[in-house]
DNA sequence: CGAGCTGTTGATCACGATCAAATTGTGTGG
DNA sequence: CCACACAATTTGATCGTGATCAACAGCTCG
């Protein structure tokens, strides 16, 4: 029990953060946690979550093919709702930690249980999903119709809405983000080779709209946002000559 | 109330057959239906529907962006539940019929009391949306990982999956399928172009594993199932020397 | 008929994958 | 502390392939 007092007090902690499990009932909280049970996992471990609710970190859907391509397809981090049931057929994938991750593992039963019970929590959750599933839609549209470069980009500006990557860097510093995933996961993620990750990075560097830190790998600074942004609507279709001197 | 009655046969109709809402009580549709209406669109359409149910037909959210590039991000098809609906930002994206349509346009706000006030349809909804979620997530990996030739024999499998594509077909027919989508449309589906579709069913063609009806274009047979199966899990990979001889 | 769209085929090319190797980083054990 | 193994990253050179450009055939619909 001890545990589960810890336990009430980090999801208060990150639900009252979050935005949709704010307006949730002390009631609701209670029926969830009753059988649920905080896990701290590391980079690398296979998580058996199939419900479950991000405390910290970044884990990550990921599927792969005999011959070792790998894919993530789906990123889940600090505040979002993990869910990986199928009733159609098995799930064709599993869920890895892809930096050190703390989150709530939520029985199905009590979560299944909970929503039937307390409306207010049946409302958080639908909001919650339909907003990871719009995520999602973006996600594979951007692997869709997007270069490698403007994937890329794109996940920059979609890492830079996560609140954490922004944790320990200067007060005014609204250019710098940490990157929460290794370039190798990046590429995964985007569908490119870590290779070409290097290569672009590189590109943009030169092009002066980001600036990495050799000290820190996974600092990165957004120096011209909105050229960045343009790149990340479309800006750098196949065959532009885009040969920006220095 | 005459559209309504109509609406009641045509939803219980569907909803029997399909997986998720067959043991919905009669009070829980009524609810629904108070402020729903039948739509019957035409391809080419673009529909302003938020949530809604797919009576027949096909429909997909499409992406694009400036130069004309065009992505359907996901396909929405019999016994469907759309959901489009998003709090953290705007949807980027809309509705477009991809062949004549008929679904179920639904009223966001009772949408949101009929799960509020029947549990068993809140128990439909959320398995619906978890296998949808789930289906989405298959074909995200498959955009990240699989080369196109894999992307398209998977989309061929996907498809074969839906009832429809099976009927008026000869009873003992197994092999065929109708597409039921434009190969145009299968393009922006598997992020290709239409070159290469048209290509890559040749190439599948000269190979021997599926047949084409040259009175019927949307019409294909799937002749060698196993060997299909291993490529749309990977079995293709870039670099392999698989001519085929014939 | 012609306009417009879909689909097919051919030729060329840009670009990202692939192969290969060097470099840096990280954790482990002596 | 260093030595070592191992993973992640970077850089370079080459190659395969799907995009691109272009032309044409088939089809529908006014």
């Amino acid at each position: 029990m001890n545990e589960h007092q810890k336990i009430s007090a980090d999801i208060v902690a990150t639900l009252t953060a979050g935005p949709h499990w704010q307006d949730l009932e002390v009631g609701s909280l209670d029926a969830l946690l009753a059988k649920s049970a905080v896990i701290e996992a590391q980079r690398g471990q296979v998580l058996q979550t199939r419900i479950g609710l991000m405390l910290s970190g970044v884990v990550g859907f990921e599927t792969g093919v005999a011959d070792g391509r790998r894919a993530l397809t789906e990123l889940f981090h600090e505040g979002d709702l993990i869910d990986l049931r199928r009733h159609d057929r098995p799930s064709q994938g599993r869920l890895v930690c892809l930096s050190d991750a703390r989150l709530i593992n939520i029985e199905p039963a009590a979560f299944d249980a909970c929503i039937r019970r307390h409306a207010d929590f049946g409302d958080a959750f639908v909001k919650q999903i339909e907003d990871q599933t719009g995520r999602l839609r973006d996600h594979t549209a951007d692997l869709v119709l997007k270069t490698p470069v403007e994937r890329m980009v794109s996940a920059l500006f979609e890492f830079d809405r996560w609140p954490e990557v922004h944790e320990g860097l200067p007060e005014g510093d609204r250019l710098s983000l940490h990157l929460p995933l290794l370039r190798k996961d990046l590429a995964d993620y985007v569908g490119v080779k870590p290779e070409t990750i290097s290569r672009t990075l590189r590109r943009l560097l030169q092009q002066g709209l980001i600036e990495t830190d050799p000290a820190d790998t996974a600092l990165v600074r957004l120096l011209d946002r909105s050229r960045l942004r343009m790149i990340a609507n479309g800006g750098a279709p196949r065959g532009a000559r885009a040969h920006r001197s220095t």
